[in-house]
RNA sequence: GCCGGGUUGGCGGAAUGGUAUACGCGGAUGGCUCAAACCCAUCUGUCUGAAAGGACAUGCGGGUUCGACUCCCGCACCCGGCACCA
């Protein structure tokens, strides 16, 4: 190599590497070359799903969507790259109370700010170079999408899966509408933080209870390729316990009372008797007695805690005595009956029995009220005297036939003599609540069910569907607490379907977080207006291979959709029972150890960020930053870093000396060994979601390439094209901009996404020689260079002969050698 | 209280029971340059030592093992979930 050809490449070196230029030229012409397209049915490439959880258009993509779509890219087109057909779909979740809010402050419709948003959104996911599958986008909000949710809803109807009931719910005094359990979080709304209020109201539920146990059990399936984090939340918010159903009588009531119990063993121990202060029974047990008035005051006083104050752990118990008594079934006892709010009517029965000696809240009633404490469990300390409830194994005392059991056979014995008198059985409960579906707002989908004053609740027929949103011009949308659609009365009044009386429309719409439950399903042809999504595609593409998105969902959103699938599954639509079969959960992008906020001024706009380093800076930065799961703290990481790597990385390309096509075989064997080695070790780390990982082998092999060039075998090497070649394909799922222009400067043809993986030669991955360390009692005191197939015995006698091993052996005799070839030598010395 | 996850250099983080600290950020020194930037090279856990080397280090304390960041037991702290759910 010519001095002044060194000196011409390295000036090449010395130009600048501008990415933004590189973004301008390529966007173009992949659109035109629609590399990531996925509808072709003639194309015999093997399937892959991969979902990003779709955004709501609340604005243009910040840096929270900039890591989400790195990372779910970063999948998709690794995938590309090993042969399959990938489906990367994107959609919007488009309904919901921002896009109301924005239309009152403009004085405009949800509709139209919607739309702008969605379309500043798609540019930015065209211009980030997202792999999306431009042919299968779809909104929420369209007609074509949300006459589906309807048409679900009419099924779940029919199966009586859907059905309104009269019940306290929680109330958000702000946004003026119901929530599911599910959104309010610490007693406050989970969007607005305004304290949730209770209010009782007719409404529409889903009943997701029926399906708790599937919920549950299924998610063995789930095991190891969703978060163990996802998953125990889930099982805690689903909370099924076992127990049993014990029956009371009443004095002076025909029918007994059943309480809900997890430990009927403690029934010696009921002392008292605990029903719901808000619930029906309450009322009914009270009235006509003494305690009529006093009992009316406290459910009205109940009635105006808020669910933020009842939380409150610290809160002292608070009751009235319904001057009624109960029997123990199991020993005759008379027992008083109270009505106290720390029992939930939504829970079990609304009634317990009360075992204060073993119970916590019920001691702590007791306490309160001065009842009787009886310990019939013998535990490490007593109760009466501490004020501590004590939950011991036994054995039981004071329990008549129970008596010496310990917990296990106390509670199956209990069951089996409740069994006998017909007073009892086991049974389970769960802390799920069925899921209410309706909002007293306009942007979100149409309950399609008329209310006619004699045929009830008739289902919109199918072929009129969908139920169209009237015109929100006209409507007033401010929160008032009923819902806008009520007052749009050419849209509410209508003729009964059944009878033709004159009937009304349900005025509510339905919960968004009914849309995106399975909206996955609707990718798979999004076009279609004669079914909901095409059974047999879902048959070829779904369950989704990859799931991907944030934490926050994975209670609400994950829920929801699993339990969808479980009810399409029931009503023979999809074959599977789990939508999601891997799942993964990337962090937060936060400043400074918190998360970004206008307020706390620390929000990092992702424009700027994109405008100084460009897009495959930022995704190569989000990448590499740390795990996934991980947040990443922007403070902590370096966008100059990334681009000054790129800009290594581009440099090789326009320094390899070799035509395209050349045979690397004759290559440099160090460099080719690095090169497979890469590509094998990336692999790997991308299928375990190393992805930080595998972006540091791809550094290794530029920086080995970089050295071959400069110092080892120089740019006309075969092994330097063969490396820098596969620099561009790994580089390809992060940084596409710069892995295409590097495969063009390679002499290449677009697109590096559809080069292929290239084929690992296993011969390659074994090392020449190999470093062998030699232990002395488990500390390293020498090196040995080997090769990787040297024999036991003389690595053994290698290692023993060496002078620094001698040394530190110091004389004293060998008690054992352990000889792990070719990597290793421990030599352990006889003890003093 | 119950359940889950974590604790490794100045920082982000690597490590099938076998070279702890890969890769990068930051820092130092040198080269290139009139100079700066860019780029390139070398060094960079702590202590000790002129050096060779040595000692100590993966939250703390034990254990298993020839060998432990990794497995087991106990503890501390941090993060997350559930929680008046009987």
């Amino acid at each position: 190599m010519p001095r002044d050809q060194i000196e011409s490449d390295a000036f090449v070196g010395r130009e600048q590497y501008d990415p933004i230029s590189v973004q301008d030229k390529w966007l173009p012409i992949w659109d035109e070359l629609a590399p990531f397209r996925s509808g072709n049915a003639d194309d015999p490439r093997p399937k892959k799903y991969v979902l990003d959880m779709f955004p709501y258009p609340s604005g243009d993509l910040h840096m929270g969507h900039a890591e989400a779509y790195a990372l779910g890219d970063v999948i998709a087109r690794y995938w590309v790259q090993q042969g399959f057909n990938v489906m990367h779909p994107i959609g919007w979740d488009a309904f919901g109370l921002p896009a109301e809010n924005a239309a009152i402050r403009r004085n405009s419709d949800p509709g139209s700010w919607t739309y702008e948003n969605i379309a500043t959104q798609r540019a930015s996911m065209r211009r980030y170079g997202c792999s999306f599958d431009w042919d299968r986008t779809l909104n929420t909000c369209d007609p074509e999408y949300y006459k589906w949710n309807q048409w679900l809803f009419l099924k779940m109807f029919e199966r009586g899966l859907a059905y309104r009931k009269d019940s306290f719910v929680n109330w958000c005094p702000t946004d003026q509408t119901v929530l599911a359990n599910e959104q309010v979080v610490d007693g406050k709304c989970e969007r607005c933080d305004s304290i949730v209020t209770k209010k009782k109201l007719t409404q529409w539920y889903l009943r997701i209870t029926d399906y708790a146990d599937r919920l549950l059990d299924d998610m063995e399936q789930l095991v190891g390729a969703w978060p163990d984090k996802v998953l125990t939340m889930q099982r805690n918010w689903i909370g099924r316990s076992t127990g049993a159903e014990v029956a009371f009588e009443i004095e002076g009531r025909a029918e007994p009372v059943t309480v809900y119990t997890t430990r009927p063993d403690t029934l010696f121990g009921a002392t008292f008797f605990v029903v719901a202060a808000d619930s029906d029974l309450a009322a009914e047990l009270a009235a006509g007695t003494s305690a009529e008035a006093e009992f009316m005051a406290y459910a009205e006083s109940v009635s105006r805690v808020t669910e933020m104050d009842r939380l409150d752990a610290g809160r002292a118990k608070t009751g009235v005595f319904l001057q009624r008594f109960a029997i123990n079934p199991v020993n005759g006892e008379r027992i008083p009956i109270y009505a106290s709010d720390y029992v939930l009517a939504d829970y079990g029965t609304g009634a317990i029995m009360a075992v204060p000696a073993h119970d916590q809240r019920d001691l702590d009633f007791a306490r309160t009220f001065d009842l009787p404490i009886r310990v019939v469990v013998q535990g490490e300390s007593d109760p009466i005297e501490t004020g501590i409830a004590t939950a011991d194994e036994g054995p039981h005392v004071n329990s008549g036939p129970l008596d010496g059991l310990g917990k296990t056979e106390a509670i199956e014995k209990m069951i089996e003599l409740l069994a006998a008198q017909g007073r009892g059985h086991a049974t389970v409960n769960y802390r799920l609540r069925d899921w209410l579906i309706s909002r007293q707002r306009y942007w979100g989908t149409p309950i399609p069910i008329i209310h006619c004053p004699t045929c009830g609740e008739v289902p919109v027929p199918e072929d009129q569907l969908p139920v169209l949103l009237p015109d929100a011009s006209g409507l007033d949308l401010k929160p008032k607490g009923s819902s806008p659609l009520g007052a749009a009365t050419e849209w509410v009044e209508v003729a009964c379907p059944k009878c033709g009386a004159d009937a009304r429309r349900d005025p509510d719409t339905m919960d968004t977080f009914v849309d995106s439950s399975w909206y996955f399903l609707r990718f798979v042809s999004p076009r279609r207006d004669d079914v909901a999504f095409d059974v047999e595609a879902v048959r070829e593409w779904l369950p989704v291979d990859q799931y991907v998105g944030g934490v926050t969902h994975a209670i609400l959103h994950l829920l929801y959709a699993r339990f969808f699938t479980k009810v399409l599954h029931d009503l023979g639509l999809v074959d599977f029972d789990e939508p999601f079969r891997r799942l993964l959960n990337q962090g937060m992008v936060v400043m400074n150890g918190s998360a970004m906020s206008k307020s706390r001024g620390n929000l990092v706009r992702l424009s700027d960020e994109l405008a100084t380093s460009g897009v495959d800076a930022i995704r190569l930065t989000m990448v590499f930053a740390g795990p996934p799961e991980d947040d990443v703290d922007w403070a902590d990481v370096s966008p100059t870093g990334a681009k000054k790597f790129l800009a290594r990385a581009w440099r090789l390309a326009g320094e390899v000396a070799t035509e395209p096509g050349i045979d690397p075989t004759a290559g440099n064997l160090e460099l080719r060994r690095a090169t497979h080695r890469a590509l094998h070790d990336a692999s790997t780390a991308v299928a375990a979601f190393r992805f930080n990982v595998a972006v540091a082998r791809l550094m290794e092999l530029v920086n080995a390439t970089r050295r071959a060039i400069d110092t080892g075998c120089g740019p006309a090497d075969p092994a330097v094209r063969e490396a820098t070649e596969a620099v561009a394909i790994m580089l390809s799922l992060v940084a596409p901009f710069t892995a295409e222009e590097m495969w063009e400067r390679l002499g290449r043809v677009a697109p590096v996404a559809l080069a292929g993986w290239p084929t690992v030669d296993p011969a390659l991955l074994v090392e020449e020689s190999v470093t062998c360390v030699v232990q002395v009692a488990g500390k390293v005191r020498h090196r040995l260079e080997v090769s990787p197939d040297i024999d036991e015995a003389s690595l053994r006698e290698m290692a023993l002969a060496a002078e620094p091993v001698q040394r530190s052996l110091a004389g004293r005799a060998i008690a054992s050698v352990v000889v792990r070839p070719p990597r290793l030598v421990n030599i352990v010395p006889a003890s003093e």
